[in-house]
DNA sequence: TACAAAATATGATATTTGTCATACATTTTT
DNA sequence: AAAAATGTATGACAAATATCATATTTTGTA
């Protein structure tokens, strides 16, 4: 069993508030799961009776709509909780988890977390604050979904990716979408995506190799949109 | 001074966990406003320092787009609370609030409801889960707004309406929004909501009569879109 | 009441975006 | 390595939506 202390997510989520004892204790009932690139954590309605604590690789949350198409909501990344509203709510899963690449995750049971809940004040402040940060990014996104337009909203995704998940080597974006998902992401059409990837790269913005896309000049590429 | 134990917002929001002691409190240190049709209780980037309790009157919470225009996230009736987000994240808010009709509200300072927030276990729990509420409502929305279409926003919308404020005698909706403002809950140029209305009326879903709007058949109309 | 201002309505048109078809490229499987 | 499957790219076209212009109606107010 390894022990939560140092773990990242320890750093850098709610759980920071947790003293020795309480780490030690989770560290005691918490399950550790290997996910694939393309597996799901969890699925939109699954009762989940529990958080996942993200120790590696990112993944989408993202929600099936009535026309067929996979829409995501936010992408969650190594130090992050999963499944908090749910838990808090009480209800199943309002969005599937999946990962993008390979992943660590680690379970902790429902009532392990309510324990902490009610016994550590500063725990509870903390998801209360993640969960309101959460809102607000929330009510901007669906601003931005109404009132911009995809191209908008393609730049404004690329530069997110880049500054949130930063570059290889070569500069290219380091988190690899495909096609599909970076539509599922700006909400558009696949076809839609890539003909104004394509633009963008023939305009000089961006470049593309293969399934790596690379910006070339951030402030240019801003203003663009 | 008036007193909170009887008041509606106790009765239906998180308020309801507190005790008549904690009641009493909160009454002394309350501030109750009335609020003309059109006018702001905050705006955007406002520090407000407290809560409002809606009392009479309902509201919208909107953010103004790079685009101009104004996108209107929710909609707020009697009975619920307004800003404890950005109380508990001790930020400005994130979205301006002004009212759709003539409305009664009571502002309560943070210090004071801070104070029950450490104090009344019940009562936090309560706000969080009305803010888990909200965050599914929004990833929700964000997930509508970037899949449907125009017309189907509209009369999701429409229907919304009649569900959470009901009806007038003559069966049209009870509340009252300028063309504009249901533009702006769509995601929608004003002109192309005034001209998707006119379609529905025309094909006899619903009947147009000055400013007021009725649905003339829910399930024909919900089929349709 | 009459006037000005604002809101609603509608036409004409441009732009954006989606859909379907198909080609090409890459990856996976056999 | 060949074949199949999947992902990416592009053209042609249709549909949805925005924009601009201009009536028409309603509302507020002098």
């Amino acid at each position: 069993m390894e022990k939560c202390e140092q773990c990242i997510v320890r750093q850098f989520s709610s759980l920071k508030a947790l003293n020795k004892e309480e780490l030690l204790k989770m560290a005691e009932c918490k399950t550790s799961y290997t996910i694939k690139k393309g597996e799901p954590i969890f699925e939109e309605g699954e009762v989940t009776n529990g958080i996942y604590c993200v120790k590696d690789g990112v993944c989408k949350l993202s929600k099936l709509s009535d026309n067929g198409k996979d829409q995501i909501v936010k992408l969650v990344k190594p130090g992050e909780l999963l499944g908090q509203r749910s838990m808090i709510s009480d209800e199943p899963a309002n969005l599937s988890a999946v990962a993008l690449e390979d992943m660590e995750v680690c379970f902790i049971p429902k009532s392990e977390v309510m324990q902490f809940f009610t016994d550590n004040n500063q725990f509870s402040m903390n998801v209360m604050r993640t969960i309101c940060d959460d809102l607000k990014d929330a009510d901007d996104h669906m601003v931005n979904m109404a009132q911009k337009t995809v191209r908008q909203r393609l730049v404004e995704t690329l530069i997110y990716l880049e500054e949130t998940f930063g570059k290889n080597d070569d500069d290219s974006l380091r988190i690899q979408l495909s096609r599909e998902e970076l539509a599922g992401m700006i909400g558009t059409a696949t076809e839609s995506c890539i003909r104004l990837l394509s633009e963008l790269n023939k305009s000089g913005f961006v470049e593309l190799t293969g399934k790596k896309i690379t910006i070339l000049d951030k402030n240019k590429l801003k203003r663009f949109a």
